[in-house]
DNA sequence: CTGAAAGCGCTTACAG
DNA sequence: CTGAAAGCGCTTACAG
């Protein structure tokens, strides 16, 4: 490996100069060119290593998601990839594997690294996280979540929520169960059922609540479990994966969807639309806010500002999973064939 | 931040004595224990880049994967993560996205940043590969596909194929559809493929060879142009995604799944158990060969040896798409009900 | 525009 | 077991 001394050596030039010719600083044209084309010859690269313990910074940036395996992350991180290389910033990953601890101890290991800045995508903020990145101190950038004291992107979710209440309302439905997670999770659990239920609040119709977890299966066990007894015509989960355990769970109870019972989702996850009937379902955009996040901690790690909260839009992909009840009238009783569980 | 000089003052001793003591030398008990509390009270850690610099090495494995919204590549890289990460190793992950430019850009940067070793998950091994895996000059361990040169690691995609092969045929189905892709692919090609045909060569049956491309998509059309052609009882996709589009383009020309038509894949996405019928497969264990593949490199990275081949097992995965024929005498007259496509 | 010198925070023979 | 010294490959005032 050749280091600058020796290109300095090869070009009969000072170590400063070449350093001053690779960062940009005043050098002659005449040896501007001469640099150029021994650099390129040698197919020199200077090693990062000293230039981080020199300059104290990096063009790194560390990513924390929660899990590798989803979706939302997945796409996500191909954002931010795409936006930190056009920078010319490298991305570092963590997973944080859903466990508070690691994304902690991920904090401390980027630190550590010396990056330039951390993105990280919480599904909740302890009091924990903040002290961390206090003493972290780096740029940081929270998506998918919002926090007043960090610079945070995040998507619509209480318009979401409110566009689908508007929505299962117009097709008819006067009697909704939604079925949520823990309103720890601020955007999940709390904003996007809040915008769900100021839209139901607008009109006449019975909505109940239920509670569930984030993972497919569990919320399959749950509509197990309450699918026999509510009589509302629509479920709407808080998350596809609630949805789709929701359809497996009304599958096996041997109820046709939309046709006894309609189901709607959140996310946009591909899956939605392999499933039979495709889900209905408000499409977040985890490609644009990836984008958004890259551009934003770069700008956050070079000029140290960036807007304390930014959104990213979402929309309703109505698909076949929701049906359009003819009688808007509410009422208990079900006009859609009874219930022929397995 | 304190550096060794710091902790060493504080010590009373050398920086020598400090750096000794961290890298497990020769120390005395006493000031092994005044080190431990001064260097814990402190919260002291080392600047990686100065030891790098100096040691001229680290503990970054670099990680390449095709795409990042895969799930063999999710699974494998949580796999590759959790064996590093028990191995005092951090993985570091670049994105091709399908490119073999940037597969091969993504080694030289790994290279220059001097990681101890690089995972490689290649859909094809080009001579590029090859001259840049020679002059990049690192532990290199493949994964998915293998190369007489370099250690290798895969999934036994000759035998999956011979699973499947025995399977359909045990299932009675005498008039057989392969789809697959590209020969150009090693393992998914050619090897999956192979063993198929291997295990329908001893029996009589009538097996039909088709090409698309990996996407789901691409397999849609191709499907939609198919079925309504062949006479094939069951169509075994090459790749789940294949599997789940042929089922999409039937479900789209009212075919009922299994019962006009079978359908089958390879890879054990967790998509197929969630798409109705859910899908007969052969499940690939992905974050088995990860943790594996962790494994590999952090040997040949420590002891420069690592057995050329190693294979990770494959099981079949019985689930609703593919009948059971009662008929199993060879004949191309139907008997599962006509086709009528929309 | 250019160069000499100091220094970033470590590790590693070498000598004791 | 311990320390002084050199050096890893850069960058950055400083002086010219």
């Amino acid at each position: 490996m050749k280091t600058i001394a020796d290109i300095a050596k090869m070009a009969g030039v000072s170590k400063s100069t070449v350093s001053r010719y690779l960062n940009g600083g005043s050098v002659s044209d005449t040896t501007k060119k001469k640099l150029e084309r021994i650099i390129s010859e040698q197919k020199y690269v200077p090693n990062t290593f000293a230039q981080s313990l020199k300059a104290k910074k990096t063009a790194m940036i560390g990513t924390i998601v929660p899990r590798l395996d989803s979706f939302a992350a997945s796409q996500t991180m191909i954002g931010i990839d795409e936006s930190l290389r056009s920078h010319g910033y490298q991305m570092l990953i963590a997973s944080a594997n859903q466990e508070i601890a690691r994304e902690i101890e991920a904090i401390h290991n980027f630190a550590r690294q010396k990056v330039a800045g951390i993105i990280l995508m919480p599904a909740q903020i302890t009091k924990e996280h903040i002290s961390t990145f206090r003493d972290a101190d780096l740029p940081l950038l929270l998506v998918g979540q919002q926090h007043p004291s960090f610079p945070s992107l995040i998507h619509e979710d209480y318009e979401a929520g409110r566009m689908m209440g508007e929505y299962v309302l117009n097709q008819g439905h006067r009697h909704i169960l939604f079925l949520g997670v823990t309103e720890r999770d601020i955007a999940v659990g709390m904003e996007r059922k809040r915008g769900f239920q100021e839209a139901l609040a607008r009109h006449e119709c019975r909505a109940d609540y239920a509670e569930t977890s984030f993972r497919m299966q569990d919320a399959m066990k749950t509509a197990l479990h309450l699918l026999p007894q509510t009589e509302a015509t629509v479920i709407v989960g808080a998350t596809d994966n609630i949805a789709l355990g929701l359809i497996k769970a009304a599958h096996q109870l041997g109820l046709r969807i939309p046709l006894d019972l309609s189901i709607a989702g959140f996310g946009g996850y591909d899956t939605t639309e392999i499933v039979t009937p495709a889900l209905t379902t408000v499409t977040y955009n985890y490609l644009d806010i990836g984008k958004k996040a890259g551009e934003g901690i770069v700008q956050l790690v070079e000029e140290a500002d960036w807007d304390l909260l930014t959104t990213s839009p979402v929309e309703i992909s109505v698909r076949e999973s929701v049906d359009k009840k003819k009688d808007t009238v509410y009422s208990i009783t079900k006009e859609t064939g009874s219930n022929e569980g397995t």
